[in-house]
DNA sequence: TATCTTTAATAGGTAATACTTATAAAGCGC
DNA sequence: GCGCTTTATAAGTATTACCTATTAAAGATA
């Protein structure tokens, strides 16, 4: 059994045709067919029926080619351990990032990672938290960008900052203009909130009530605040918005926003990687640039947050 | 780079000496010596330091050899995917008990798996709970017999059985003879108990008071039950003992034996496995054989015992 | 039915390579 | 310096991964 074999295998697996996945191997069809012939005999197994077109593959062959996609993952890593010992800044970068986070925080730093870095290819992914991290225990992504604390013994967390919510009230609302709102004020049904799995319990863990059974008039799946914010204009409810996405708001719809009382509530957002990864000095990296341009657009000397767990210090906001 | 070469690389590693490597490894020194010095030349790094005595592995190698580790133990679980699909009970299998259930359960299975599977050889390893998890996670195990719940995502728990404690009472003990006592009744600083990570901590969970602050005159790391028998004996406190322990004791120390009134503290003992674990087939002809061995020794019509969690039923018990 | 097209297997040959034995070189203890 | 141990090098062999060319089988088309 060779790595080599492998790869052609899941290359048949993926296409199913011999002559398409050798093709993609750049190796002529009958080595192809050669060597999946060889792994067979070796294992005494058939993995493909070729009688079926598509090729179809047999019960084992779906856990064989499971086996070897690990196998064939585990030693592409190889590379990446020698590329991280030397500090190359180089090659694919898997990230994947929740996407109530991805359009206030990827356009503050993409343009400058990849031009900071030619070698590096970037790979950006937006999916909800809980298929983020699956993704992430099974190597197919390097890093994700997610509300945290996520708790989870395999992944390590790295907090950039802390992202106040604001109120997002229309002027309808009875608490409109006040001064000294904190978000137990507005707590009812017209509360319009996004469900992310982990971001949205992590998130409104802050908001200092239990929302765990609260039941909105919506339900918004892997919404945008973009929306939220177009349903609170048009007098459907009241949102709280992370700060960032504040920013881009227009002087009319700025005017519907106030501040909480401090301490704030907020969110953590933090870099989590596999604690196995081993493109660490490439996280490093990233991790300096997101300070770097976070520093910039959340700093604020007068707010005390609220930290989303106890023992770990809401530094950037102190 | 192939997985011959990367067992070659371990293989040096392991023994600092090529000779020696190349003699394990079932080909000759300049075999050996040429296949590392192609992996050194692709990887474009050197992993051994030749000239020091015995060999030095560099700090690049021993990430290298970390990761070889991983693809050649990888790799060997194919044949693992082949056996389960054919069914066949064979090859290694590695089985980690903790210390305070490997004496009474060892004895009633083991020597019926190995003569009811010739071709499978067993591996027994004994280590506190933390650890056992640990070599599961890293793939050194297939398989831990333990107390449980251990609440990890990673892992899948097979109950095979509930243990109730007995309290084990010196005669000065002011308890002793009394036919209703509850674990709460003897909650003192004469009360003698192991420590053992989550073995302890799972277990004591069940015997109505919260002992997370206890402390008791000893701590004794990784003890054996024998021990606090003696202890007691020796009249220096009570302790609890589990079911199974006690029907070893002679005919005096039984006498010291009190049942608790229903319903009875009892501890949780769980087949766990990876969740990625191959090697399914085995384990469940191990869980079956358990299951029939520990039902004679562990079955009681009047007991009602107290689950270790809420929505998991004591089926074994009722 | 006959023919064409697509696709995998087979045959035969070549180049690469994993392996062998034999030998050289380097380091160490005496 | 002289043996002893250990790794590297050299040269040859066997294996094998790969190629081109062809065959075989199954479907599609006429």
């Amino acid at each position: 059994m060779t790595i080599i074999q492998l790869k052609y295998a899941i290359a048949v697996a993926e296409y199913r045709n011999f002559t398409v996945a050798a093709d993609k191997c750049f190796v002529t069809q009958p080595t192809l067919s050669m060597q999946i012939q060889k792994l067979e005999a070796e294992l005494d197994i058939t993995i493909f029926d070729r009688t079926k077109k598509p090729i179809a593959i047999s019960d084992v062959g779906i856990k064989i080619i499971q086996q070897s996609k690990k196998i064939v993952s585990e030693s592409e890593k190889m590379q990446d351990v020698v590329d991280q010992d030397r500090g190359v800044i180089g090659g694919n970068f898997k990230i994947g990032i929740v996407p109530t986070i991805m359009p206030t925080l990827l356009p503050l730093f993409l343009d400058e990672l990849v031009s900071n870095y030619p070698m590096l290819k970037v790979l950006i992914y937006e999916l909800p938290t809980n298929e983020l991290v699956n993704q992430l225990k099974n190597n197919r992504l390097d890093l994700i960008i997610a509300s945290t604390p996520l708790e989870d013994d395999d992944l390590i967390e790295k907090p950039i900052y802390y992202e106040p919510f604001v109120a997002y009230l229309p002027k309808s609302n009875e608490h409109f203009g006040k001064k000294e709102i904190v978000p137990r004020n507005l707590y009812s049904n017209d509360l319009l909130l996004l469900r992310d799995g982990h971001c949205f319990r992590n998130s409104i863990e802050n908001l200092c009530f239990d929302c765990s059974e609260y039941v909105g008039k919506f339900e918004l799946k892997s919404g945008s605040f973009e929306t939220l914010v177009n349903l609170v204009d048009q007098n459907l409810g009241i949102t709280f918005l992370p700060y960032l996405h504040t920013l881009k708001l227009n002087e009319d719809q700025k005017e519907m926003l106030h501040n909480f009382k401090n301490p704030k509530p907020a969110r953590e957002v933090s870099l989590v990687y596999h604690k196995n990864e081993v493109k660490i000095h490439i996280i490093d990296e990233i991790k300096k640039l997101l300070f770097r341009v976070t520093k910039k657009k959340l700093h604020f000397s007068d707010v005390n947050i609220i930290s989303p767990i106890k023992n770990r210090e809401a530094k950037r906001f102190t």
